[in-house]
DNA sequence: CATTGGCTTTATAGCTATAAAAGTGCAAAA
DNA sequence: TTTTGCACTTTTATAGCTATAAAGCCAATG
């Protein structure tokens, strides 16, 4: 069984969702339904389930569709063991090189051919990619350029300064509306982190879980701006930390104090929760984020 | 003579930087000073000076470069005629046919191939750009969908509440550093401005202007995370603004506005120059911009 | 001694054919 | 009636070749 870049991606997304309990056991996962949901085409999708039946992640019932076994989570351990030793995505690896100095500062496409071993089309897609999340740009002429943005401890800092700058205004934008729905639905989320074992899980779910939280509050401003600037950061955040290890003592303070956020927004209180908001991230800025830095140690300190 | 794209951008660039007085008359223009400004190489550079030459706008000397004639205003006057009768580039087409709803919300490079007679290569580069500033964005599977952010007047107010919520606080970050040759420069600039005709000056010009100060102004905030937040709103601005007619009487006033600010940071008074952002951009929001719509006028007022 | 001008090398864009992946419609099964 | 399963269409990716653009080099010039 072939399996398409894009096949591979849903059926990564379907276990998550599962793990996540978004997709409940017993529950029947129809195409149609999940292809509607992603914005695809069906192809695709059944591609996914077939490869998710084989792994035994779903159980398939001839002509009726794909069902989430009852007693999943043992298969679940075994995917998550499997997880975390696959080999990073080509966009990750030029990421890390790029991070551990192991690439130039300027480079053409074809140098990045020939490392990588890659097409023409992925090296552009990557780089594309690289370009969107803010770390690289095309040079006027020939080549490309990766920026230093993304490389430093210090980088860590101003991104807090950043979000410190827009959060907590954002919250108090004329537009801003509590939306009782999302607000549930986040302290579910937040709950669900704090009576699951952290250790369980991979590191990119407890990251995403701390970004998802702060874009939804943000997107309560209505105004697409502040959402945007600050999934644009998160991104870069995000590819920094993939590369450190997470003190996951300190996320369930996070949770916590993203919960007293939520509890004061139901409360209708929006001012003393953009000024928890504040605080919140002045917090994460003074303790250097839950992550310790495991490479630029060669850097000025 | 042949005339890449690059080398056109050049030029394009050099007449700009002429005609605002960036480039002051009389003065040597090297082929190498200016490769390394823009980071291309030379070879570019001497066709886009050759190009200027053969228009006048530039003296040749054997061997020992070119140079701005003392006498241009005639001639950059020549140039402004033609400019305002080129046609726009792929990019502002596209653009433009995206705000006046000539295109659907989701289409296949196919389709643009199809209606603008793109090349494939082509048809990815602007949908890049696009991608980057902020209004396109691929599909999970095949296609392209476009974002509806850049399209409505609401989108101005929100751009510019964004702006009132960084720029100010951008100016307190701790690492904001007065650095004199950009407030010098900044100000021969402003100044410029307001001594030219502005009737004579191109519609792109006048709007950059504008960004050009803030982004200087932000980008003394020593957090590169402000200017490129502001860069990308800025970007999505100008897409709009494009399509709009100038209040030239508007630019005067925003132009004394940046001198007045600039006064106070070249007095060292941070904390008032903060706030007299505030000001400046909130009165800018209130008055709508300096622009006038020409679109959307079918939206709900 | 930096800078230009001409020339060589290298890199990317454009094109074509082909492969693969995604999208689509319809009959068959539950 | 809904959903799957399958055949078929459309769209995009890949590869290799050619043309052209950009980069890099070096001698000549002021």
């Amino acid at each position: 069984m072939r399996s398409s870049e894009l096949s591979s991606r849903i059926s990564q997304q379907l276990i998550q969702e599962i793990a996540s309990g978004a997709i409940a056991a017993g529950q029947h996962v129809g195409a149609q339904q999940v292809a509607d949901r992603y914005g695809v085409s069906r192809t695709p999708v059944r591609e996914a389930l077939n490869t998710l039946e084989a792994r035994g992640l779903l159980s398939r019932q001839a002509n009726r569709g794909y069902f989430v076994p009852e007693n999943i989570s043992d298969t679940l351990e075994q995917w998550l063991e499997d997880q975390h030793n696959k080999v990073a995505d080509p966009y990750q690896q030029l990421a890390n090189d790029w991070l551990v100095n192991q690439i130039p500062e300027e480079v053409t496409e074809q140098f990045l051919r020939q490392k990588y071993g890659w097409t023409k089309t992925k090296v552009n897609e990557i780089l594309v990619r690289a370009t969107r999340e803010g770390w690289a740009e095309r040079k006027e002429g020939y080549g490309w350029r990766f920026l230093p943005v993304a490389k430093t401890p210090e980088s860590f800092d101003q991104i807090y300064r950043f979000r410190l700058s827009i959060e907590p205004t954002a919250m108090m934008e004329p537009t801003f509306t509590l939306n009782r729905k999302v607000l549930t639905e986040q302290r579910r989320l937040q709950e669900h982190m704090l009576e699951t074992d952290l250790g369980s899980m991979l590191d990119e779910t407890l990251l995403a879980n701390g970004s998802i939280f702060h874009e939804e509050i943000i997107k309560l401003s209505g105004n697409p701006f502040f959402l945007i600037a600050l999934q644009r950061v998160n991104r870069m955040r995000r590819l920094m930390e993939y590369r450190a290890k997470i003190d996951r003592e300190r996320l369930v303070v996070q949770c916590t104090e993203h919960l007293e956020i939520l509890e004061l927004l139901e409360k209708g209180d929006v001012v003393d929760a953009s000024y928890k908001m504040r605080q919140h991230l002045s917090g994460a800025l003074k303790r250097k984020s839950p992550i310790a830095w495991s490479w630029a140690s060669d850097s000025d300190t």
